[in-house]
DNA sequence: TTGAAAGCGCTACCAG
DNA sequence: CTGGTAGCGCTTTCAA
């Protein structure tokens, strides 16, 4: 039996013995209805397990209630961690998260369109990497959007993001304090702005300190990526620290390095970036950069309530320091 | 300035100078429009940045093209593959991913609701536990809901899972195999039907071995929760061989071992369940289970089918097998 | 406090 | 192939 229509307000407005526009009442927070009415419609409701629809409701207002979130790979514990976060406060603000799992930029284009068919309320892209292309699609759709991470400029796009390079600083004063002479960079995918800010910033602050230039390796966020470059970057030349584009990186980067014969930290230093749980762990002890996830979120979604209040805040980008947190792979 | 409304298709006939009619058949694939009206059309529409909205039709029809997907922990790698999966292979179906991440039952409640008065089309839950009272809950809502993982069985209320026994069975006679004189098993929460169904499995083909009953301990799913069973398990008895509920439990178990001083696999051999990417790190080499997200996947899309053609396969309950995947954890 | 009526933007049906 | 018309289920006036 193909689903049975859901009960409406007529109905229930039939079965309580009043009017329509009562019911409406109702259900709706402060409106005049007396408490007999109420009560009645309550009743009536009830049996037949009435949910007043709310899609009217968006024809009428053009505000559907839905935050459309754009993530790539949610296997990296950091995004799923975002998610999470950005999810349960936007429910407190009464919003549902439409999940928009990406793999290119390519499928992105076609669901710019389908979330302005849905009339979603805005857009929030965690995408590691955000073409320019596709910024202007999102952009296009005339939603408000925050991306997430990406330092993208378009109208109605704005973006909140760690500030990277400020974290990799951090990381090459603390390798400079560790004595490190050889260091090297594990980076993520060449176009990953969050990739070559914290390289610019580890460069800058390692020649401040009067240490060579880093070597570079890496090419992806991954952990395969982390042990692929590592491996590449001992068989190169000599290396005794390694600050990598995020923890994935440096957890694959760790397994090769001990794989080659290398200790970390007494042989080869290593950091992270996004300070995720397995950094943790007993056999990592990775050292890290806390992200501040709920600054992060928070950021974000103070944006988004500035754009979609007025025009303003398009173009804005809010950077929230990192926090170190140090463990045994820098140890002294 | 307040969001303007989306331009609509009245405006778009009149710029275009056709009817109102006209517009939405140039915008319904199979229709019939003549070549020089759709022409006209999509220069009014594109220069008015139309986009049709899918409000109206959900009216119409009652189907929003709404799946909610219902989560706990996505700090879980597993669950991320699942939910990015199903979110692929839904989207594929046109259908868009209402994501609703919750901490307790509690929540759920309001949330059930919530996803009545949107419409959505039908509701995954993905929680590790579901309460019977939740499943009525959301039975009640008249929407078909698979359980993924959970065999609660309710109205209108199908499940897919893992045939959780079947692994637990197979753990067992693997440890059978390396001669473990001490088998334990690492449990998730209490009230978990997967984690009891794992260990009733191991339990008794430990028993069909000859092998002793397994010491027992844990109540939780996460990497702390492992290390501190494994830790008391450690300290209560003599341990020659864990099973754990999950991969990150194992995690923990492996670590906790490791700090008291006992070698993995040497001393102890260790099996997870879940087979996320962690498990195959250098670091732990974990022997583990696949649960075959593909093939759960595709079963609960089928489920879900079947629900909403016709009231069949509620109640219905689909195991898929478990596949072994062997590492250095267990080896001989 | 109540009920009647208009209208949100679209699809579906009808007559031309 | 085209344009007119009738709703879908609500919220929101407006009178009573």
């Amino acid at each position: 039996m193909v689903s049975k229509r859901y009960p409406t307000s007529i109905e229930v407005a039939r079965l309580a013995g009043v009017s329509q526009s009562a019911v409406s009442r109702t259900f709706t927070p402060g409106a005049s209805v007396s408490a007999r009415t109420r009560e009645k419609v309550l009743a009536a409701a009830e049996t037949l397990g009435f949910q007043p629809s709310l899609i009217p409701k968006i024809m009428l207002t053009d505000r559907s209630g839905l935050v459309a979130l754009v993530v790539g790979g949610l296997e990296n514990a950091f995004y799923a961690r975002v998610v999470q976060s950005l999810a349960a406060c936007l429910r407190e603000a009464g919003n549902q998260i439409v999940l928009v799992p990406v793999d290119s930029d390519y499928t992105l284009d076609a669901v710019a369109a389908r979330l302005a068919q849905y009339r979603v309320d805005a857009i929030v892209s965690a995408l590691a990497v955000l073409s320019q292309d596709a910024a202007e699609t999102l952009s296009a759709s005339r939603i408000p959007v925050v991306s997430f991470n990406t330092p993208v400029t378009a109208a109605r796009v704005g973006s909140v993001g760690s500030d990277n390079a400020l974290g990799g600083r951090q990381a090459a004063r603390l390798l400079h304090a560790r004595d490190v002479r050889h260091p090297a960079f594990v980076a993520g995918p060449a176009i990953s702005p969050a990739s070559t800010e914290r390289l610019t910033g580890f460069r800058e602050a390692l020649r401040e300190a009067g240490r060579p230039e880093p070597r570079v390796g890496g090419s992806a966020y991954t952990y395969e990526g982390g042990a692929e470059a590592a491996t590449q970057l001992c068989a190169e030349g000599p290396v005794d620290g390694i600050f990598c584009a995020n923890d994935l990186c440096a957890l694959g980067t760790i397994d090769a390095l001990r794989r080659a014969g290398r200790r970390v930290p007494e042989d080869v230093r290593v950091i992270g970036y996004d300070d995720i749980p397995a950094a943790g762990w007993g056999g990592y002890d990775l050292t890290s950069f806390d992200q501040d996830v709920p600054a992060l979120v928070e950021a974000t979604l103070a944006m988004l309530a500035r754009m979609s209040a007025t025009d303003a805040a398009a173009g804005e980008r809010v950077l929230i320091p990192p926090r170190l947190t140090e463990r045994g792979s820098t140890r002294a």
